[in-house]
Parts: C-alpha cells; sequence; structure tokens
DNA sequence: TTGCTTGCAAATGATTTGCACTGCT
DNA sequence: AGCAGTGCAAATCATTTGCAAGCAA
C-alpha cells in the first residue's frame, strides 16, 4: 500500500522508465483513478474530471498502461475498466455485478492466494505455458441490484 | 461431461425454453465450438467453417448466449472469445497467452475449487453481493511464444 | 526553437442492425 | 401463407489517429 505522495513518485518513475513524461494531464487521470477507489470506465472518468478530454484520456491511459502505471479490464463487453497497477496500490481481485457492470475490488486471504498460486503454477506448466499473474473475478449481484 | 449428442439436445432445450430454434446455422456454430475445443473468436469461427456468413455467426452466438448455450469472453482487448457454456462442457478456467492472446482450458482440483467457492462466497457477502460464479485467468506465455 | 503533449474532428474496426429473401411449419 | 432465421450491406459506437496549436526544456 502506498501514499499517495508515493504512488505519485512511483508513476512518475515507470513513465521516465519509458521515456515519458508525468504531465499535468496524466497525473490528473491518475487523481481520477485514486479518487474512484475502483475500476472505472472511460466515460466515468470523464465524468469524474470535467476538464479531461476523450481523446486525451484515452491517450495518457494507453501511454501509463505500457508504461505499468495503469491496468485495463475488459470485464462487460461494452467500456473497459481501468484502475491502477496492482503494486501501486495491492494485489486484489474483482467483484463484478452482473446487473449494473459496476466492478469492486476484493483481497483475499494470504493463504488462498498463496494456495491458488501454488495450484495455477502447477497446471500452468502442465499445459506448457510460464504463468506471470491471474486474475479472479466474482460474478454476482450487488446490494443495488438485488433490491432494484 | 457430455457425449456430443446429449450437447446438441441440451443445446436445443435451452434454446426451446427461450422460443428459439436450434436452427441447422446455430448447429454448425455448436459444431465449430465443439471442433475448437478451445475459446475462439469470431475470425477463428469463420475460418473454421468457411460457410458460415458473419452477420448470422454473430447473431447465432448472440442468440445462444442468451439461451445459456454459449458464453462469451472478452479477455484481450480485441476480438471476443465464445466457448460452450460449462455446464455442457465442465467447469474450467483460462490460461491465457499474452503473447500471442490464445486461450486454453484447464481445469483445477475439486479441492481448489471447493475452498475459493468458500472464500469467494464470504468475500462477496462481506462487499454486499450475491456470488453467482467465478472466473480463473491464469496469464502467462504459451510454450510457442517463449521459443519465438 | 524543437519536440512532446493535447484537443478537436475524422478514421478505424469489431459488432449490430435494416431489410429483403429463404425456408421451415 | 406466415413467420422465424439468414445474408448482404449499411449503421453504430468504443477507441484510435491525423493534424494543428500549446507548452516545456
Amino acid at each position: 500500500m502506498h501514499t499517495d505522495p508515493e504512488l505519485h513518485r512511483s508513476a512518475a518513475a515507470r513513465l521516465a522508465d519509458q521515456d515519458q513524461q508525468y504531465t499535468t494531464n496524466r497525473r490528473a487521470v491518475v487523481e481520477a483513478l485514486i479518487a474512484a477507489g475502483a475500476p472505472i470506465t472511460l466515460p466515468g472518468l470523464l465524468q469524474a474530471d470535467g476538464t479531461l478530454a476523450q481523446s486525451s484520456a484515452y491517450r495518457s491511459l494507453s501511454v501509463m498502461v505500457e508504461a505499468g502505471v495503469v491496468r485495463r479490464l475488459v470485464h462487460v463487453g461494452d467500456h473497459a475498466h481501468f484502475e491502477l497497477a496492482e503494486d501501486l496500490t495491492e494485489h486484489h481481485h474483482h467483484l463484478i455485478c452482473e446487473g449494473c457492470g459496476t466492478v469492486v475490488d476484493v483481497t483475499l486471504p494470504d493463504e488462498v492466494e498463496i494456495a491458488m498460486d501454488q495450484t495455477f503454477e502447477a497446471v500452468a506448466e502442465a499445459a506448457g505455458f510460464t504463468p506471470n499473474h491471474h486474475a479472479v473475478d466474482i460474478y454476482g449481484t450487488c446490494a443495488d441490484c438485488r433490491v432494484a
């Protein structure tokens, strides 16, 4: 877990590694992602920060995905969701509402993560894959959609 | 696990539940999905069965996704992947090659699935969600991409 | 100045849809 | 005949890109 200033420093450093700058616009996108606190779509970002231009937001996100500052998620067909890279925040998974498409972060107990990693390593190698990381998506219905 | 004739009967039954027919075209799509043996993109389907028309394939898939015969996966940005619904085949997860986008099925040991389900149930409810099902994606590099 | 970044508007490409035709009931 | 299903071509919509203006080194 990082504090915000640390997070911005890490972001700047990763961009610098790719000969990219941590510009005002890119920082604004990161701020919006921090504020969101959960994966958010591009329209969501634009709404959260009315000063962002659509194409620039896409461009900033794309540069930052490349630099490992942002992660792009594609759960449901329509809009992609964006979130800060896991190592700027912490390893987590997603709870996805099948009703409204909302995505919420969840963390699992360490022993479960460890057990999963061991299992995944074994099955991946059996299939000739070198595993890199994993994603767990739990689909269900959120409180709002249950009552609605 | 089902035999093919069973699978076609189940598919027809699910479509019938939705007042949809199991037409020649739809059956051809299912055959192509069976033949593929792994999640496949629409271009892949068209290539596997040269007689399919693009729009009809999309339409057949969409009807069958609705009826619970087919599942649509969106892992990598470009094309969606399609596969037969899990309960027509068996519960499994995906190994995704970050190099070429290929998706391969894997199954996990029952005890791991059970442990995961229990954990997921707990964290989902803590977040106010009613969990429905889960998906595990293991990202890595396939044998071909490692040598390439 | 020199080059990267931005914003607007136009282009791209996967997926969807209008409409007329075919085929089953 | 009547209606669901199909295929072609055109439309849609998220995302990307060309280009001219803005800004930092």
